[in-house]
This record gives structure tokens, sequence and C-alpha cells, in this order.
DNA sequence: CGAGCCCTTGAAACTCGTCAATGATCGTGG
DNA sequence: CCACGATCATTGACGAGTTTCAAGGGCTCG
């Protein structure tokens, strides 16, 4: 089952002839190490990739080193659709963990927009990763450090609920402490404590990449987390009979 | 001369025709005193508002009352297009200083994006307004107090001239220092603290309002400040000759 | 004239970053 | 096969950046 679908599903009332067009861009995937930069702050990208299985982020970096990671991408996302309009990106999208990618021709994404159903779901998809951006600027700018990490994993937690990859608090988190530390503009050092901090507080358990969120409701009230902003609507909730 | 058309005619070649249909939109604006919300988070707006003069901005508030500058909405800024595709606000736009306004309708609104070059100009707007979100998300996660200052005073003056709102790196900003620290994500006694080394440094001058960038080169060398995501184009860049 | 807001300054406390060192894991090449 | 280097997680100590608390002065406005 197409994690595009999942998503997409959830922002608009896709007939079946949309969701076959959308099942039939993923026929070609390819197979990305982790840590493969897939398009670089600069270029203009050809063609629009889309993650259906492993981690990616949009990042940029500065002059004195540091690594800003601006978003996760995950199953279902698109990585940008914004590069057909602007010519040259303005940040860098790389694997974080190995992954699964399929590259859509300028073609197809043409035939896709045409669909006023996918157009409007991809629309708002995009205003979905706008305000995702937003709440990041807020736990960055206002919220303590291990209030930042809990917020993000929150996050995580229902973004990959969408596409069902969750289940009851536990999912695969393949990253290392540096990305979380680049995410939330903290030190490597710091973030590992802050991480300590919130295991010992019996909120979350990870090992092997498996994250498993022991006690939401606390965790997102040491956060500040209001899911509000992903607008998980009743699509996304009933997906199973939508689909 | 329109803030509007000032900034549109760097996205996108705009006709006599589509240069009219923007100024008739200016009609009948509002003045709006400072510290006036104009939508706010949860609501659908039923119009768009376009700042004409004055500074506004986005904001969020935190369960612990902070509160996060998302954005600063200056002359020629459309403040919430996206109110029109999803159902409701995820963050407030709000008066900075006193401002005129316009309000659009829907049905105007319908009409503008019906002409392909005004909508292509509207969708690079957006795609930019992004761009500085990333921008800002970078700022506020990896670089100091006193580099994270300077860097917004820089992009102020680049977008200021868009609009033809700045003269040899002068400007007006109507703000307090509790705005700025809002937006920089510190607290206000340490930003009076670091405005007044960037001062120190003979980088600016500020009073009553009247921003002075004395050292440009400078500024832009401790904030890291690269341009680039601005997407100031040629258009932009000789809009005296385009207009 | 007083109230309120903004800017400014000092001192103390705290969050967080840097430096440094250790152990664990893992893939690679000798 | 094991040694080696590399990456990652962890911990301690120290210092820098930043927050908070507190107080005072300037200004506008009622």
């Amino acid at each position: 089952m197409n994690p595009i679908l999942r998503k997409l599903v959830g922002h608009a009332d896709l007939d079946a002839e949309d969701l076959s067009v959308l099942a039939d861009l993923c026929e070609n995937p390819r197979i990305v190490e982790a840590r493969v930069d897939l398009v670089r702050e600069g270029q203009r990208p050809g063609t629009v990739h889309v993650i259906l299985e492993g981690f990616a982020c949009r990042y940029k970096l500065t002059a004195e080193g540091g690594r800003q990671i601006l978003a996760y991408l995950i199953p279902g996302d698109f990585c940008d659709l914004h590069g057909f309009v602007l010519e040259n990106m303005d940040h860098t999208v790389a694997t974080l963990s190995p992954c699964k990618v399929v590259e859509i021709q300028r073609d197809s994404i043409v035939a896709l927009v045409a669909r006023p159903k996918i157009a409007m779901a991809l629309w708002c998809s995009a205003l979905v990763d706008a305000a995702i951006l937003r709440e990041w600027l807020v736990n960055i700018g206002q919220r303590p450090a291990e209030a930042r990490l809990a917020h993000v994993l929150c996050e995580l937690l229902l973004r990959l609920r969408i596409v069902k990859l969750e289940d009851r608090g536990a999912y695969t988190l393949p990253l290392s402490q540096r990305d979380l530390a680049d995410t939330i503009g903290t030190s490597a050092v710091h973030l590992n404590r802050v991480l300590q901090s919130l295991r010992r507080q019996n909120l979350i358990t990870w090992k092997d990449d498996q994250l498993v969120i022991t006690n939401m409701a606390r965790l997102a009230e040491v956060s500040g987390f209001n899911s509000h902003y992903l607008r998980i609507g009743k699509a996304h909730q009933n997906s199973e009979r939508a689909l």
C-alpha cells in the first residue's frame, strides 16, 4: 500500500482514477543509501523526488560549518515540487537513512496537477509543510532543548501515523543523535543529555532505531505540543475506511 | 506608486492590464493602528489582507506565554492567501505599527489568479516567503544572538529595497525591541545588549524608528548573510525601468 | 502629575556549548 | 581472522551565552 495515497487522501476526495494515476508513479523506485544528497542547494532539479521508504530531510549549511535540518521527509512526501517554479533550490535534500525513492519526470508532474483533486491535495500538503515549518520556528525560538526534542518526537508520531508507519506509540526512527541535534539547534552533547532526561522520566525508549513513546500525554505536555497545525482531518483518522 | 506592483513585477513579466488590475485592488485602503490582530489563529479569513504601508507580522503564542514572530509583512505582502485553501489559520496576523491595509474579497482573488502571469507572480512570492522562513530557522537554530539580529536587519534592508522603501542603507523600522527579541527568540534584555554591541561596532544606528546600516558589508559578514534565498532577480534590480 | 510603556543597566543563576576522554559497534583491509 | 579506523553514544569539567530578577530613567498620554 502506497504511502503517497495514504497521505493525499487526507487532503482531497480522490476518485479511483486519481488513485491509480498516483499508484502508477511508484513503478520504478530507486534505492538510495543513507546520507546521500538528492538535490543540492543552487541546483535546479529536473525531476521531483518522492520518498517511499526511509527518512530524508531538507538542510542548509552555514558558513561556520553548522547544519540546520529544516524538515523531515518521510514516506509519501514530495521533496522538491517548488523547484518547478523557481530556478534553483535554496536548500539541499538528502537521505538520512537508506531510502526507496521515485523520481517523477516533468511530464508526469504536469499530468498530475492537471487532475484537479490531485492538484488540490498537493497544494494542501504544501501548506501543511509550511505550517510545520512555522511550528518548528516556534519550537526552536521559544522552548528549552528538552521540550524541543519532545516536540519533534510528538510530531513525527502523528505524521508517521498518517502513513501507517506507527503502531501504538512506536515507530522506526533511523536517525543519529547528531541529526536530532541539528534539527533542534543544539550541540550533540547537549542533545544526548536531554534525551537521557526524557528516558529517565519514562517518557520514551529508543534502541536499535525503535522509538517508543511510553507516555504520549506527558510528552505532549512537557513540549507544549498541539497537533492542530498538522491538520489531521477525518479522512486521515479513518483512512482504513477511505481506502 | 503601488508596493504590490513593485514586488510582483520581480516575479513575472506582467502586462499593462495585469498592472491595472492590481492597481485597482488598492482602491479602498483601511488604516489600522499598531498592535491589532487582523486574522486570528483558528479563524478562517473571508478576505485576503494586503499591507500597503507599515509593518505587520505573523506570530504564534506558546502555552508559557511566549510570542514567536514568524514573518514580517511589509508593504506589498499578501497576509493570508493560504486561508483560501485550508479551513483555518494556524497563526495570527497582526499589525506592529500603524498600517494601511486593503482587504480583497474572494471574487477579486479568483479574478486575480485567473490571470496566468499574476498567478505565477503570487506563486513565486509564496515560495520566496517559504524560503525566508527556512532561512529564519537556520538563523535561530544556528547563530548566536548578535548574528541573528544582524541577519534580520540585513534581510529587511533588501526586502524593503524591492518596494523602494530603503534609501542608501537607511529605512524606517517601526518596531519595539521586544518585537525584535520575539523574532530572534531571545529575551528583551539580551536583545538590548546585543543591539548596543552592534551600535558600538558602528555597524548600525537606530533612533526614532530610523534604522541606518552604516556598514552593510561588515553587518552581512558578522551575520553570515547571503541574499540568495530572497531571489532578487533582474526585474527587481532595475524595477525603475521595468515600470 | 501619575500611570504605563519602553529602554537601559547590574548581578546572580542557569542553560547550553566546547573540550576532552572513554567505550561500543561496525565495516574494511591487511 | 583480527587489527584498524571511523562513526556514534556517553560522561565530566569548565566556560560562554543567555535568562531572570530587579531597579531606574525617559517618554507619552490621559
